[in-house]
DNA sequence: CGTCCTAAG
DNA sequence: CTTAAGACG
């Protein structure tokens, strides 16, 4: 099972690129965040896709973020009608989930937390209410992926030695134990997990500066998944080559 | 004297169609609307022309109207330092006004006036003050030519016969009989009197249905001149090859 | 910087 | 349809 994660910004502005890119890399299940959409407003192109069929969690606010998970129609074939969604946790349509045979999919985007402190904290609950769902889950005995935008760099090593910086939201030390306590629920990094101590492995630029051709980058598009699934991932690449967003998608190839 | 009149719907989206057209047309006067820009904004390529020296009535509101006239530095060299500008009689940028040997050019931006009654009102009011002023010029033995986008079409002949509509705004038998009223104080108007009845010249299409291609448009943009200059004009044309704007420029050339 | 919103034309 | 401002990222 082929599987990315990637943020879009902006799903309308997206549309070639993305019928392109799916065409080319036939993922099985695609996780997109920030597609910045509401039903009415998805380009028919990617609501009639051939190959794959789509749980869209429109955005609620006008432009404003929105999720979606396409799943190839092979593998709802091969595994039933096992694809369903749930409403999000929240108003602003930041998540997304669906059961492919065992194995449940997560797609997040992690609000950015940066507007003012009410915000940042709700950033920090968000995480808290995924830690409970995930251990809910985990302890159901379920495989489970979760992936998105988590918009914190997990560790150093995930943002580029000149942008390194504590203080800065995404860097902060409550935001990283917040992913600390979801990983515990029993998550492995799939992408970190194949790529252990390589360093400019990063998902996002900032559009300014040409930080993208420096590599002056955040890893922030993350693939967690509970160990069996974790274990049998072969490979894990984030696509830079694929810079019409200002984050590449990020991509595993489970082998279950 | 070869003179222009263009709304060009934005300074900073035209910077290269304005410099290009500029440098073809070599206009020894040149009358803009819609700059859409303050002092601040306006490209650095427009305000260090070596060919002509501006006088800029940049918007007051944000983006929203704003004027300018520029005039070739050969012209001031010509007739000495005889430009200046008075400040406009509303406050939104829609006039400006040069000076030029013994010619008084003015240009002018006229509102809309479809917003409301109370605007429409304002746009009846600013012919009565442009009525007004140009009667003052004209009474003291000044050449005046007043040009600019008059936001009417003053005669059916000036609309596609598919488009008219007294009810419509830019045509309602108020605004006609205004512009006429500022034609009395003793104006006439350059191109029609160069192409007297002829049909399909208009200066301005809307941007959507293919309007410019078909050729239903309006011509909302004139030349008007005192008898002596008009008299003068050897040629007026509507440069519709000119398309980057919704209006296209209207020049003539004077014999003085 | 880029995407989307809205206001205005 | 097009421009530009403003919100947001």
């Amino acid at each position: 099972m082929k599987l990315t994660t990637w943020n879009i910004n902006g799903i309308r502005a997206r549309e070639q690129a993305l019928l392109r890119w799916i065409a080319v890399a036939q993922p099985d299940v695609l996780c997109l965040q920030e597609i910045k959409a509401d039903l009415t407003q998805i380009p028919e192109s990617l609501q009639n896709l051939a190959t794959h069929t789509a749980l869209w969690n429109g955005s609620a606010k006008k432009g404003y973020s929105g999720t979606a998970l396409l799943v190839s129609n092979t593998l709802i074939q091969t595994h039933g009608d096992a694809v369903f969604s749930i409403p999000s946790f929240d108003a602003e349509s930041r998540t997304v989930q669906a059961v492919i045979g065992k194995t449940v999919v997560i797609g997040v985007y992690v609000p950015r937390g940066e507007k003012d402190a009410a915000h940042y904290k709700w950033k920090l609950d968000f995480f808290t209410a995924l830690e409970t769902h995930t251990a809910s889950l985990i302890a159901a005995g379920h495989d489970v992926v979760l992936c998105g935008d988590m918009n914190v760099a997990h560790k150093d090593l995930d943002v580029h030695p000149s942008q390194q910086n504590p203080e800065a939201c995404g860097q902060r030390p409550p935001e990283r134990e917040a992913i600390d306590r979801v990983m515990a629920t029993g998550f492995q990094d799939v992408y970190r997990n194949l790529h252990a101590g390589e360093e400019g492995c990063f998902s996002w630029w900032p559009y300014w500066r040409n930080a993208r051709e420096r590599n002056l980058g955040w890893r922030l598009d993350y693939i967690y998944a509970t160990p069996r699934l974790a274990a049998s991932a072969t490979a894990a690449v984030i696509d830079s080559s694929e810079a019409s967003s200002d984050h590449s998608p990020v991509s595993t190839q489970f082998v279950i």
